[in-house]
DNA sequence: CAACAGATTAACCGCTTGGTCAGTTGTCTG
DNA sequence: CAGACAACTGACCAAGCGGTTAATCTGTTG
């Protein structure tokens, strides 16, 4: 067993740390140019190697935009299941796994997440990805339904609130811009804030117009607090 | 001058045809596998004939993806149009305007769309069609800002509001099926009243569950008839 | 029918790609 | 210091790409 020998001195922490950078690197060139408009030998250049030398951390270049997948795919499972362990109604654990996941995506170190030309991927490990990914949208239209149940949500499709949910803070990776003067926690407020009101039973009267007023009203929502939001009449 | 000549006889209605088909096939291809991992020899064999062929009705594959998103805008900004001669509230014409839009998108001819990858064309290309997508949006902020002004919106950040919206459309492309048991225009019929219900300042107590219940509202559409439109009381 | 023009093809070209490999480097171990 | 071993490199390869070309096919026209 190899397991013996790797588990002792100092266990490749180095291979680790670098394998991530090269998975960051890759999401990061396949999400602007795609995954066939981005080659090995960019990637490596960027990473100042050869392109060579990336074949020690990965085993081809479509494990490696499996790899980022499956790691976007952690990401958003993690945000479910700590909106499935915290209680409240099914709308504030909806808005919460949402907000979280889009905080992750735009996340400074840019998050891995693909969503993207999945089909490149041969067939088996298109089969993990999509049964993973249908996990998640399934969690999520749960909390539809769940909502729905104690009245916190309007009726309406699950499946098709999910999937315009998902395809409005998807999209958010093709126009945000880091350096904007909308930070991504900012932005994961203000968007998942509309989306809420779009299935609430009890729509806000306002949403968040300024930046800054973010900030005022977020940086308190470390989850406790006495819950006054303003409602409609 | 070739334009006398060619106004003549039959003006190659032929020409025309065949390149609207492989500007059809050539967006569907795209759509699906991306923009660099479509060959022409792929959408060549797709219509029975040789790549050689594409040449006579495009100059080069960077051109087929201009022209892609080049009719792509026209349906956008044409639905745009449409909306800003209807008089209604910022809030009716803005969701008007993107259900149009998406009824295109999803429309039975696939419309042609792309939206991604755009830097994969020539930089007067990108420049020619990120101006015509800029009027687009910038026309549909201007609803917004219209609709907060008579109080049909919540008061909101425009953009923010924009982006989100154009998400969660854009991306159904991503996950409608035409074969499923909801249409085009259902869907559309039923994402813009979502849509709709996140911005508006009076919020519909209740949202569409059923695609059946969509055509008894929706399907009087087709326009012409004796001009007796049922209208809401 | 002869002449012509546009559509179409097979064969081909230069180039880039993902991937391999023999060999060099650097570092830790005994 | 000797050996070992993983990291890394430059040179290389077959395959597929976008694009070109000379020749052929097809149909219309005088």
């Amino acid at each position: 067993m190899a397991a013996w020998k790797d588990a002792v001195p100092v266990p490749s922490a180095q291979f680790d740390r670098k394998r991530e950078v090269l998975l960051r690197e890759a999401a990061a060139s396949f999400n602007r140019r795609g995954y066939h408009g981005t080659s090995l030998t960019e990637i490596a250049k960027k990473l100042g190697v050869s392109k060579a030398a990336l074949y020690t951390y990965v085993p081809s270049k479509e494990d490696l935009l499996y790899y980022c997948h499956a790691a976007a795919m952690d990401s958003a499972i993690e945000s479910l299941h700590k909106a499935q362990a915290t209680p409240g109604t099914g709308l504030q654990r909806l808005t919460l796994t949402l907000r979280h996941y889009l905080e992750m995506m735009l996340g400074q170190e840019g998050g891995y997440v693909v969503l993207l030309e999945e089909n490149a991927m041969k067939p088996a490990h298109v089969r993990a990805i999509v049964k993973r990914r249908d996990q998640f949208e399934q969690g999520l239209r749960e909390f539809v339904v769940e909502g729905i149940a104690d009245g916190s949500i309007v009726r309406c499709d699950p499946k098709l609130a999910i999937f315009m949910m998902l395809g409005a803070l998807n999209w958010s990776r093709k126009w945000y811009r880091p350096n904007g003067s909308w930070s991504g926690a900012q932005i994961a407020h203000a968007l998942t804030e509309m989306l809420e009101r779009s299935l609430s039973s009890t729509p806000a009267a306002a949403l968040l117009e300024d930046p800054a007023a973010v900030e005022a009203a977020e940086e308190v929502e470390p989850e406790a607090l006495p819950k006054t939001r303003r409602r409609l009449a």
